[in-house]
RNA sequence: GGGCGAGUAGCUCAACUGGAUAGAGCACCGGCCUUCUAAGCCGGGGGUUGUGGGUUCGAUUCCCGCCUCGCCCA
């Protein structure tokens, strides 16, 4: 409602500024005062007119206030400070619109949507690679893109939503090394493994987390492997290992190859299981290994050199490679002028013929926007949600029944700063083949890598370099084997969850309180991941990261179910108070004493403007601290007001109501954030 | 060396993309549970927004220099 009076104070005052003054403005701010004695909305357009109009600020507004004269729900407009000009909303009116407007918008939920946005957007996010388990910084990156995929679906959008599978890659090629050539297995008897670690309840994603830091020691002469150093020969000959490993790998179609399909697809299944812990799923996984395999590069490639953004440099130090000019660099008539080679640009395909990754990221990018001619991936059944299908690229041919993905209006790219200059790599690619609608609408959802402080390094049990101990914080390392794993830390959520829900409520059933305690992790977790903007770099401590107070999910979960609760006791419901407002008086909204009810009224009435800006900005954060900001409100509220002695039965209905609109609006945000409500806590 | 990002209260972070007296949480101090759940509420102390200039009616926000930190590339 916030919004639509937004854009209507907008409107109406762009028609008086083109009347009066023959000037359209490109942008109008329209911003809140900051107090609300002042008004509900603020406009400071008389300040930018000054010097257009060659008049004072406060002229101009006064000017103004005159000229807008009609308009509905509007109680008056005044004109404060050096020349503000303030709007005063018919507070009654408002909230009269707030219950009805805002009745039929759906919770933000998976699949329940209205149709009003028509694109069909791929976010796609996860990808983890398939050689570990999870850990906090992968966490991050889900809850990232599966809360913004809500968000998306929430305006009505069609959202396919993708988990990229990197499943020939170096780092699942190091835990084959590991499997064969420190453990000595077949694929046999590695089929052997995965079945004793499933007997005895082990997760093989967290005995690949083991392995991996492993062979990284190993590759250095540094670990328990080795009772004395390894000779360089030796080290020499672990290294080609890697490489002939990595090699069997693209190729497939080998026991290598077989070995590494068998782990890392047992992996994926794992980070699925941890994913929807969360409440995350997926549409879709393409993997890496049928963009190889069926030849996405070949057609890729050839689209480029049509296009003349790729070509073979014939001088210098890329001579013999296929070579794209980088961003902002686009000047090939200057180029032929000198011939002169252009040593900035980016090698796409090595002098040894090989592709390098951000070729294959090309093409695999051309298929999303349904731009790569004459390929695309076969489709298998993977994983059956509840209420769709998860499906996984396959070489041969699809199954009857199986969607087409690709083809997408619009991408979201949910990966970390440290790959902005690839993406970038991939943008440049596709302008410079023509494709500047694509170009224009993909998004590198950017956002910094989570990493530890130094306490928490020290009480996992990590020896640090005097080096690493004054840093700030400490990056995750796969590779060295640090990190927090999500299922650790969801376990560590859960347990602290359960023993409070376990003391608070001994007389729910064992199922109730555990579901519960997974509520309130799980809110406490993604709130968590979600209070911070994408820029900031995370320093995880358990500390905060495991408190259930103060700006954090089971706070504003917390404040919900005190809103219930006063309706269970008064024997209503939300939508019966919300309806009762029709036949009320609000008169007391207008004075001084209504004046904290209506900040409640205001605030709720905001959701739908925060979730466009939270959209706009591709900021989910913006969302989360709203939630937060309007538990806070309530809360106040709740003190503030006593409802169920109030004797007075309209003062008591207004009240209700206004518990009411509040409990609906935290309850809808929460939705869009992927945090449930517990039925008590 | 080049590119990107960051520097705000003791600590962790915001600040509606240039607006009115820079706000929250944690920590600390003091109050509030026979009244809808204290995972809560109220009050208090805490700031030269790294630094020096510039643009502007107005700068945490935009521009330039410098300092520090992080990431990526070579």
């Amino acid at each position: 409602m916030y919004r639509t009076m937004q854009q209507y104070l907008k409107s109406s005052i762009d028609a008086v500024l083109k009347a009066k003054y023959g000037i359209v403005l490109e942008r109008m701010a329209i911003e809140q005062p900051p107090k609300i004695a002042l008004g509900e909305f603020a406009l400071p357009i008389a300040f930018e007119l000054a010097k257009q109009l060659r008049k004072a600020p406060r002229t101009i507004a006064e000017e103004l206030r005159k000229e807008i004269v009609g308009l509905q729900g509007i109680a008056a407009i005044e004109v404060a400070g050096a020349g503000y000009l303030n709007i005063k909303l018919d507070r009654a009116a408002f909230v009269r619109e707030v219950v009805t407007q805002d009745k039929g918008v759906e919770i933000g939920g998976l699949y329940t949507v209205p149709l009003r946005d028509q694109n069909y957007y791929l976010v796609e996010h996860t990808s983890i690679n398939p050689n570990k388990a999870a850990h906090i910084g992968h966490l991050r990156n889900a809850i990232l893109g599966d809360t913004f995929v809500r968000l998306l679906r929430g305006r009505g959008a069609i959202v396919g939503v993708q988990n990229y599978i990197d499943n020939t890659g170096v780092q699942v090629a190091d835990v084959v090394v590991g499997l064969v050539h420190l453990e000595g297995r077949t694929l046999d008897t590695t089929r052997a493994l995965l079945a004793s670690l499933k007997d005895r309840g082990e997760r093989i994603d967290f005995y690949c987390w083991d392995l991996y830091a492993r062979v990284s020691q190993w590759y250095g002469g540094t670990g328990d492997d080795d009772a004395t150093p390894p000779t360089p020969i030796e080290l020499a000959r672990r290294k080609q290992i890697r490489l002939d490993t990595l090699h069997a790998l693209e190729a497939g179609n080998n026991e290598t190859a077989a070995i590494a399909e068998l782990t890392s697809t047992a992996v994926l299944r794992r980070h699925l299981e941890t994913m929807q812990r969360l409440g995350i799923e997926y549409d879709f996984l393409p993997r890496e290994s049928e963009i190889l395999g069926l030849h996405f590069w070949d057609a890729a490639r050839a689209l480029m050199i049509e296009r003349g953004v790729l070509y073979m440099e014939t001088e210098g130090k890329n001579k013999g490679c296929l070579v794209m000019r980088r961003a902002g660099n686009d000047a090939p008539e200057a180029e032929q002028g000198t011939g002169a080679p252009d040593e900035d640009a980016k090698v796409i395909v090595r002098s040894n013929g090989t592709v390098t990754y951000v070729g294959k990221d090309i093409a695999y990018h051309l298929w999303k926007f349904g731009l790569l001619p004459g390929k695309d991936f076969g489709y298998a059944r993977f994983h059956e949600y509840a209420m769709h299908t998860c499906w996984i690229s396959a070489a041969g041919t699809s199954e009857p029944d199986a969607p087409k993905f690709g083809r997408a209006d619009a991408i979201y790219n949910v990966i970390d700063s440290r790959q902005n200059d690839p993406q970038n790599n991939v943008i440049a690619a596709l302008r410079g083949m023509g494709f500047t609608d694509a170009a224009d609408r993909y998004t590198h959802f950017s956002y910094e890598m989570v990493a530890m402080t130094p306490r928490c390094a020290a009480e996992l049990g990590y020896t640090l370099s005097e080096e690493d101990e004054a840093r700030p914080f400490i990056e995750v390392s796969g590779r060295k084997g640090h990190g927090v794993k999500a299922d650790d830390l969801l376990d560590k959520l859960v347990a602290a969850a359960q023993a409070e829900v376990d003391a608070r409520h001994p007389e729910l059933s064992d199922a109730d309180r555990a579901r519960i305690a997974t509520q309130i992790a799980v809110g406490a977790l993604r709130y968590f991941m979600l209070r911070f903007t994408r820029n900031t770099v995370i320093a995880f401590d358990f500390k905060d990261a495991l408190s259930f107070e103060g700006e954090t999910g089971p706070y504003i979960q917390y404040a919900i179910v005190r809103a219930a609760n006063i309706f269970r006791k008064a024997e209503t419901t939300e939508e019966a108070a919300l309806d009762a407002v029709a036949g009320l008086d609000l008169s007391v909204l207008a004075g001084e004493e209504g004046t904290s009810l209506w900040e409640t009224w205001l605030l709720a009435s905001r959701l739908t403007a925060t979730i466009e800006q939270a959209i706009a900005t591709a900021e989910p954060a913006h969302l989360a601290r709203y939630a937060f900001q309007l538990a806070q409100q309530f809360n106040n509220f709740y003190h503030r007001y006593h409802i169920l002695s109030e004797a007075d039965p309209t003062r008591r209905a207004l009240l209700l109501a206004t518990a009411a609109v509040a409990r609906r609006e935290m309850v809808r945000a929460l939705g869009y954030l992927g945090i449930e409500v517990p039925a008590v806590m």
